[in-house]
DNA sequence: TAGATTGTTAATCGATTAACAATC
DNA sequence: TAGATTGTTAATCGATTAACAATC
């Protein structure tokens, strides 16, 4: 047990929408640190693929992606024996565990729910379908939206979600919706078979009462860690 | 101009006498992993100060923002000693004391480099006003877009954009052009003043081109660390 | 005072790094 | 073989945790 309990709180603060806990997955083999770090080999690889390049030394790779080539190689070793002494690692073998790791080459289906002009930019991106991930169905609360089309599909009503994730098996909800209102959404999810929920709200949405992984998107929060760095330099100067 | 206040009240940390700028250490001296929580922290004591919460216990905030309550003790030792034994914290010295570090609360200006669909939900949305970004303009490469209106400004042809920050004094650029041109952008506003980088295009920018803090929305990323956690998931049922 | 809760210490845990033997 | 580079070890560094004395 990690915390004690201790006397009921005199008000109930996990009752505040948009402060969601985050929880702490533990037990994979693989380090959360070392996970964090696997998109940024993949998008380094998948260059290096694209340029056809063959083999990729710890010290190269390790320059393109800013680690040290100790750490590198470290983070390797849990990919079983892609290296060769002497050589290098071979770019496609490496790309190709990183992947799957990553789940990535899986095919998965989406449903955006939200479509304002942040859905309609995530419908128009390619981050989906370079990822395996194959938009299905769009929807949103607004009678004005729906009828028109985004990503090739009809925006319905979001009363229809639940229907439509159940029947076709929908894997993954992106809830972009501007409002807290994205709290509500959530719940809608609950018995659908959604396996996962990425969130662009500005609500934080907490794993545990879906019980299916969720990123949050934290714009607000990147913001001000951008404002902090900047305030750190303005200080350096005096 | 500037839309009203809606949900959120703001606070004006300078106005309250004997707070701001005075129990703060150098920024230098926390460590960035503190740093990586402090948003949460922020945002968990904005919502106790917007339901008139004066008081908050370790115990009680490290529930809702789910570390330890241990650690948000030791996060706090970098804030002076804002508790009290057998008390608690006050919340507004401590939201006050978080958002002097975040740089929240001081003036900033902003340019949007990009006015499609996911620049418009950015210039939409409460995001910048709620932690004082002043949005003063607005660009594009679209002869289309340019001439129309977005977050109160009229967009302009991105040739204008390096004059204007320079005039303007103005302090972060938004890039959120949806493709590669993103690091032609980049390279723009060098030489301009601007003093920060917020970055959401598909290209990751590197901070040492320009010395300037850069922060990069890897959506991308996000997505693969949410197929990872699906895969897992997965993987645990077999 | 008595109860509550911080601030801090010391122990633990985990991640990073440097170095080099193994070996391609 | 000779040169290159991995895989791994041991040392270091930093972050988290548990416990409790200090003290409000």
């Amino acid at each position: 047990m990690r915390r004690k309990d201790r006397e009921e709180p005199e008000f109930d603060i996990n009752a505040i929408p948009g402060i969601a806990g985050r929880n702490v997955r533990s037990g994979a083999e693989i380090p959360q640190s070392v996970i964090n770090r696997l998109p940024r080999y993949f998008r380094c690889l998948r260059e290096l693929l694209n340029r056809d390049i063959v083999k990729v030394s710890s010290e190269q790779l390790s320059q393109a992606v800013d680690v040290t080539a100790c750490q590198l190689r470290a983070d390797m070793k849990y990919f079983g024996g892609l290296g060769q002494r002497g050589y290098g690692y071979n770019v496609m073998k490496l790309y190709n565990s990183i992947s799957e790791v990553l789940g990535v080459g899986k095919k998965y289906t989406a449903v955006i729910v939200g479509a304002g002009n942040l859905g309609k930019a995530l419908a128009q991106s390619r981050l989906f379908e370079q990822r395996g991930v194959w938009i299905k169905g769009v929807f949103d609360i607004s009678k004005k939206k729906q009828g028109t089309t985004v990503a090739d599909s009809e925006v319905s009503d979001v009363s229809a979600m639940r229907g439509f994730c159940r029947d076709n098996g929908i894997d993954i909800a992106v809830i972009c919706c501007p409002s807290r209102s994205a709290e509500e959404l959530y719940s809608l999810i609950e018995g659908t078979g959604v396996k996962g929920v990425w969130n662009f709200s500005p609500s934080e949405l907490d794993p545990a009462v879906l019980g299916v992984p969720v990123v949050n998107i934290c714009t607000g929060d990147s913001l001000m860690l951008l404002t902090h760095e900047m305030s750190l330099k303005e200080n350096e100067k005096e």
